[in-house]
DNA sequence: ACACTCAGAC
């Protein structure tokens, strides 16, 4: 049984009331002569439409409560359900949670609190104001449900992470003999996604069941569930076989790619998606300045950072953080600079990503100069901000900053993190205070984990504390057996101290727990295209150009100084062939491919998966000096500016 | 005229 009521004409009592409050007309009802027939033509109907959108009028009352509800009490007007409804949508559309429990109240001591309807307004506007267990006990209550009463309520849960609930009421509400149409399923799949890739799948199945998986609603949340789950051969499948599309299917696709870092196939899909006729909105450009920053594909995000200026979008924070933090990480400060400028409005994570662009680049001044112009401004930095402003002192050897930081952070009441501890022994332990950093670990309220042990390790590597260094790795090895990094480490801090027999024990039990070694490898762009290199590897086309190149390269270098230093390759093989293995390092392969390849004096960008070798660092230094060009090489996690014989990390990394 | 899908910084 369906109870909708329609709209009672208005009584001429509201109209007075409307047309004569010098409290909410001011200006206009004070001062123009009153012409009643005209004003009720052009008040009927639209009057409360005129109070509820107008935000002043809406909220304007002595006792903080709501106009109509105030028109109501004073029996102005009867109350109707869709005056409720009405109220209702706006308090959810401003978020107004308490305002709305004021209308919930008022519909209570009404005629109307058993109409389906309003008890629908209301469990959806707890739902969006972000309280799913009142928006339940409305639906818990309620004697007669329809469909949209289990959609609003299950939506309340999906859209409050509370995925599991949402999923449990969907059970209860099939159960109940409903049917789930497109909205519910919507929601439900938002859920599912949250939950599992089983859970999903066998959503999926109910969507196609009832009849709804060509849904554009159903199928973007269909696409995003698969893209969530890492298939993205299933979320292409759904997306092609959606009969019409819209903006919404298409981001979930392509930030479905750029989360996996496949940045060349967002690119793809992005321009597809303009040849199919879509509008990329911030949503999609969000996504695919991400996917190239993951790779650092520079080129590519500029090409679609030129749509994005045609486009007439804002330069909201929103994607502009986005790209800035693209430039950043594809290794051009100076665009990232000028977007930084840019920008419409600058939030906290606009602050934080120019000085994580700054910190990435070795510029820890800068960094910290940023910092202290953000706070001169009055923007509030966060435990992030605090993350990068340590993280640029730890880069650059900024031994007292990082430490007044520290406690700056703790003193405006930010309660560091396991990352900012992290961080600490970093810069302590690269500064050298390997004693400090140690008793920072025993001292720190926090349990230390894997990662603090590990940036001990890299210390005590950089300063060849053996001691130290090998009671770090057994931290590491108790808690995080498998990565094989710190058993590199550890082995080589006991071969560089000659204690071979140490290290080979090391490697073995390395190879005994069947642990591998990540291929270094490095990558570079030209052209859109992508060209990697892995060390002694010889698949690439153009190897043996590459050698020879490298060859004549390393001659060169070796007359204005480049001595090879042999003791970062493995111990195990003679003095000649460590030599020859050190040559065909994947970074020198890639910086002679890029030699070979790229217009004379142009900046050469390459990037790669680990820390650049000790070796290979000095020789790009000697390389910048010998062919006058600036060689941008990005690490795990930082940039080094080869320039002129020198580079920006001051050999401190 | 009460319900649904896509999102960024360390």
């Amino acid at each position: 049984m369906k109870r909708y009521i329609t709209n009672p004409p208005f009584s001429d009592s509201i109209l007075k009331t409307v047309l004569f409050s010098s409290r909410h007309f001011a200006s206009s009802a004070a001062t123009a002569p009153l012409d009643l027939e005209e004003d009720i033509g052009g008040f009927t109907g639209a009057s409360f439409g005129g109070i509820i959108q107008d935000k002043d009028l809406l909220w304007k009352t002595p006792n903080g409560g709501l106009y109509v509800l105030d028109l109501i009490d004073n029996g102005a007007t009867d109350p109707n359900a869709t005056l409720y409804n009405q109220l209702l949508k706006r308090c959810t559309q401003l978020g107004r949670l308490k305002e709305g429990r004021l209308v919930h109240a008022h519909v209570l001591n009404s005629s109307y609190r058993n109409y389906v309807a309003v008890q629908n307004s209301i469990i959806n506007m707890y739902a969006k104001c972000g309280s799913p267990v009142e928006a339940r006990k409305v639906f818990d209550e309620m004697a007669e449900r329809d469909m949209v009463s289990w959609t609003a309520v299950i939506t309340g849960f999906s859209q409050n992470d509370r995925a599991q609930e949402a999923l449990g009421l969907f059970v209860e509400m099939l159960r109940d003999g409903f049917v789930p149409n497109q909205f519910t399923l919507g929601s439900v799949l938002k859920a599912a996604t949250a939950v599992g890739e089983m859970e999903g799948r066998q959503v999926h199945a109910v969507c196609l069941k009832s009849g709804h998986g060509d849904d554009v609603y159903v199928g973007s949340a269909l696409v995003d569930m698969y893209a969530k789950c890492g298939q993205m051969e299933e979320a292409e499948v759904v997306f092609d076989g959606l009969t019409s599309k819209n903006e919404v299917c298409w981001n979930a696709l392509i930030a479905g790619h750029a989360r996996k870092s496949e940045a060349e196939i967002a690119v793809r899909l992005f321009s597809e998606m303009k040849k199919a006729g879509f509008e990329a909105t911030h949503f999609t450009y969000s996504s695919v300045f991400a996917a190239c920053a993951s790779i650092g594909a520079l080129e590519q995000g500029k090409w679609v950072h030129g749509h994005l200026v045609k486009s007439g979008l804002k330069l909201i924070a929103f994607v502009g953080n986005t790209l800035l933090d693209m430039y950043g990480k594809a290794g051009s400060i100076e665009d990232a600079h000028k977007v930084f400028d840019r920008l419409v409005k600058r939030d906290v994570v606009s602050w934080n990503s120019m000085l994580t662009a700054c910190a990435q680049h070795g510029l820890g001044r800068e960094t910290v100069e940023c910092f202290e112009e953000m706070r001169s401004r009055g923007i509030l930095p966060n435990e992030v901000t605090f993350l990068c402003v340590l993280t640029a002192c730890s880069h650059s050897g900024l031994l007292e900053e990082g430490l007044y930081y520290f406690e700056l952070m703790k003193k405006l009441k930010l309660e560091p993190d396991i990352s900012h501890y992290v961080t600490m022994v970093d810069l302590l332990g690269r500064a050298g205070q390997l004693g400090h950093a140690e008793k920072f670990i025993k001292e720190m309220p926090i349990k230390p984990t894997a990662a603090i042990w590990k940036a001990l390790l890299g210390a005590c590597r950089m300063h060849k504390n053996i001691d130290l260094g090998a009671y770090a790795a057994e931290r590491v090895f108790e808690l995080d057996p498998y990565d094989s990094g710190p058993h590199i480490l550890l082995s080589n801090i006991y071969a560089s101290a000659g204690r071979l027999r140490d290290a080979a024990n090391v490697r073995k039990m390395m190879n005994d727990s069947g642990i591998k070694k990540e291929p270094a490898c490095s990558w570079l762009e030209i052209e859109n295209n992508v060209h990697m290199f892995v060390a002694n590897d010889d698949s690439h086309p153009q190897r043996n150009e590459v050698r020879r190149m490298w060859e004549k390269i390393a001659d060169k270098i070796r007359e204005i100084g480049y001595v090879p230093d042999t003791s970062h390759v493995l111990w195990y093989v003679d003095q000649q062939e460590r030599e020859v293995r050190l040559q065909c390092h994947s970074e020198k392969l890639a910086l002679a491919f890029a030699l070979l390849n790229t217009r004379h004096g142009s900046t050469i960008r390459i990037k790669k998966n680990i820390r650049v070798c000790g070796d290979c660092h000095t020789a790009f230094k000697f390389v910048s000096q010998l062919v006058g060009r600036e060689i941008i090489l990005r690490d795990t996690n930082r940039f080094h500016h080869f320039r002129g014989g020198s580079c920006s990390c001051g050999d401190y990394w």
